[in-house]
DNA sequence: TATCAAAATACATATATAAGAGTTATAAGA
DNA sequence: TCTTATAACTCTTATATATGTATTTTGATA
């Protein structure tokens, strides 16, 4: 019988054993969690209060349930970081997949400054740097610099090849999940170099997507900045 | 007794019902609605049914619940409508009340073909057209202009003071209630005149938001271009 | 001003049925 | 006899009802 914290609603309590299952690795990305009713008898509350609380879990998407199947740790695939986590698209609506990616450089060395205040490091942390350019429908679209603690993604400049889609080769290879994101959104003018790699004028406006990706835990692990030409494609944000 | 729609789950059916209530204006915005119970004796399902009803429309702004007070129909504020609608904050995380706008014109003419697109509207329909140029942190920041169909909003040009946030506006005078929004993002160029009342260079890069904004069932009522300097701001998205 | 009652949402439990997914058993066909 | 198709069964989430308790808010009264 795990112990309870004893802090608010019954549904919460519930609510955060199962967070911190998840956190500590107990419930790995993808594994089947106990039914309900199962878990009711392990945490000694009814089967509606593991309901309401698996319900808030699938809600902030930390779970995913399925009607006569069970309930799931929520595990990254390349359509769910497109779909989720990837806010461009063509004029049209369209959202594709990112054909191709050019990769230009993976670099450890020791972190700036800022690295070190983003992504909440102690001094004299090594990063790893990916810099690369993605296309979309066809043509080079987004400058992106990617910064990621050495320490959590030991050895990510060996493997062979890294996918467009990241997000589950930090989970798969590293244990490492993103969960949240917050991204500021600057206009600024393209910088000589990438303004050469996408094509476009040197001082050509440019969306800047700066973001900070979490774990579960709210730790950040990486910080990604994408230069984006917005020609044939824009930033989708929907407000409820 | 209301008749039921008959067509899928009762929880579904209760929303439909509510939803199709406050479309109609049975239910105006700021409006307390029944108890649950006298919603369960009306419908003719259980409490628990109207409740899960109601979680739905919660979730999805549409209502608000206040325990012990009771459950009212979502309302304009200024405050709502900062906190919610406007994505744009300091560099430090600071979201202030835009001090200041300055009206540089309220014109009624015959909407552009593209604007009848955007908001569905026939031909030879007329539009409001507001100019404004927005303050953050004293600066200008914001030149937006803001369509509006004529006939949705009569009268529009005869208000004496149209104040930074518009939404409350729209549903105390007009009851056109915005409901959600769409913004598709993007750099741009600024042109000489927006330059100029921005007090950037002609050809800075500025953050376009076009943002489409649509009522409850719907219908889209305002079609809002906003050309923003980022220098001290940003604009925030967050992803989970 | 303090207290109490009424009203309403919020939480919790218990139980039953419906719907969907996967597995196992059985029947039919080659 | 082996393989394939179908039916039945089991498990799980999803829906629905009923009931009780807790918490918050508001208004009335002493």
């Amino acid at each position: 019988m795990p112990v309870m914290t004893g802090q608010g609603p019954l549904y919460v309590q519930v609510r955060e054993m199962v967070v911190q299952r998840i956190i500590s690795g107990a419930w790995q990305p993808g594994d089947l969690l106990p039914s309900e009713f199962d878990l009711a008898a392990e945490f000694g509350v009814s089967q509606g209060t593991v309901r309401k609380a698996l319900d808030t879990l699938a809600a902030d998407n930390l779970i995913i349930r399925h009607q006569g199947r069970g309930t799931f740790v929520t595990t990254h695939t390349p359509q769910r970081e497109l779909f989720h986590f990837f806010h461009l698209e063509g004029q049209k609506g369209e959202k594709q997949m990112p054909a191709t990616s050019r990769l230009t450089g993976v670099t450890n060395r020791r972190a700036s400054r800022i690295e070190t205040d983003r992504l909440h490091l102690p001094a004299n942390t090594h990063v790893f740097v990916i810099n690369r350019i993605r296309n979309l429908g066809g043509r080079p679209t987004i400058a992106e610099r990617i910064i990621l603690p050495a320490r959590m993604f030991p050895e990510l400049g060996q493997l062979a090849e890294l996918p467009n889609e990241l997000y589950q080769i930090y989970e798969e290879f590293f244990g490492v999940t993103i969960h949240r994101a917050v991204e500021e959104l600057r206009a600024v003018s393209a910088e000589r170099d990438e303004a050469r790699a996408l094509g476009v004028a040197t001082g050509a406006p440019l969306l800047e997507i700066d973001r900070l990706a979490e774990t579960v835990d709210g730790t950040p692990v990486e910080w990604r900045l994408s230069r984006c030409d917005t020609h044939a494609h824009h930033y989708l944000s929907e407000i409820v």
